[in-house]
DNA sequence: GAGCATCGTTTTAAGCTTCAAACAATTCTC
DNA sequence: GAGAATTGTTTGAAGCTTAAAACGATGCTC
């Protein structure tokens, strides 16, 4: 490879990037994607409800779960550490949206329940995160939204099973 | 609607959420397959390298300018703000993977670049971290990658459009 | 039922992240 | 050129996050 050769190489694998293997590439930009509408969300939620997004996403698993849940199946379905829950729930039970109990039936357990106003506040603010999260996508039409969908619900049944058998390739 | 009615309606709601807009399960599901990945990344980063992924992103934005870059362009190339920045940077440099220096023309700027070790120890990261992701979305043939990344790409002007003009819809 | 492993949770240490305020160097304006 | 915005970065406070250790209740085995 002579010298204009490789530097123009160089120069594509600078700004394309296409030296790199496609699935690289996918998952910088699905990356990009989740970080660029992870920080509006964060930032509206903050702006117009004073809450921060792990807690707005600890309120919605409640808020599907009438009868409350235990601190461990938050963890599971917020797919964060068990310690992380502690905190955030301590600091929406301080501002009277959630309440904690020890569970009847095993005292290790505690029952996480939105109290009546948490969930009066929820749902005012999944009403505004719905609307927020339709006009970020809106340039999509119907068949974008659902081909999306069906390849990121492929991506994911590859991720979870490539993490149970890390050998097969 | 009678009680058996109001039932079934609830339990379809809980199971697969039908009753929500495609937009907000689309933004459930993508955000599900990047904290997949993104937590898989970050253990295998620790295990085998001892460096947190934010370490891992700065490294790899310098490893794409050979000249160095800002403190301030980092922040915009990682997508984070700027003293997110400056600790990490004072991390890599306390373990010798980066040096910081006043830019040249410009005091008030700092010009942080890779050391000769830590460009090393990046680029075996890297050649790891490549695997690691090809891995994890194996099941996916060069069709779907490609398709997702399309998908992905039109998302993302999407939502970027969205922000810079909040009123249109 | 005594010992032992397990399970659900909290605690601790280190690091990440944002937002807002502070600071310092630069540039603009007159 | 002096004063006023602007720009690049750091600092500080609050909160998030993980990994690992600690704790206490439960269940298992003999």
């Amino acid at each position: 490879m002579d010298d204009r050769a490789a530097l123009s190489a160089a120069v594509d694998h600078e700004l394309t990037a296409t030296g790199r293997k496609p699935e690289l590439r996918l998952w910088l930009r699905l990356l990009t994607c989740a970080t660029l509408i992870e920080s509006e969300i964060r930032t509206k939620l903050r702006r117009h409800f004073l809450v921060t997004l792990p807690q707005f996403d600890l309120l919605a698993q409640l808020d599907k779960a009438p009868d409350g849940l235990s601190m461990g199946e938050l963890s599971r379905r917020m797919m964060v550490t068990n310690g992380n829950v502690t905190g955030i729930a301590e600091r929406l039970e301080a501002i009277g949206m959630v309440s904690r109990a020890r569970s009847r039936g095993d005292r290790r357990s505690q029952t996480v329940t939105l109290t009546a106003s948490g969930r009066d506040s929820f749902r005012r603010m999944a009403h505004a995160h719905e609307g927020w999260i339709a006009g970020l996508f809106s340039d999509l039409d119907a068949g974008e939204v659902a081909a999306l969908m069906d390849g990121l619900g492929r991506a994911k049944q590859s991720v979870r099973r490539a993490r149970r058998d890390p050998g097969a390739a």
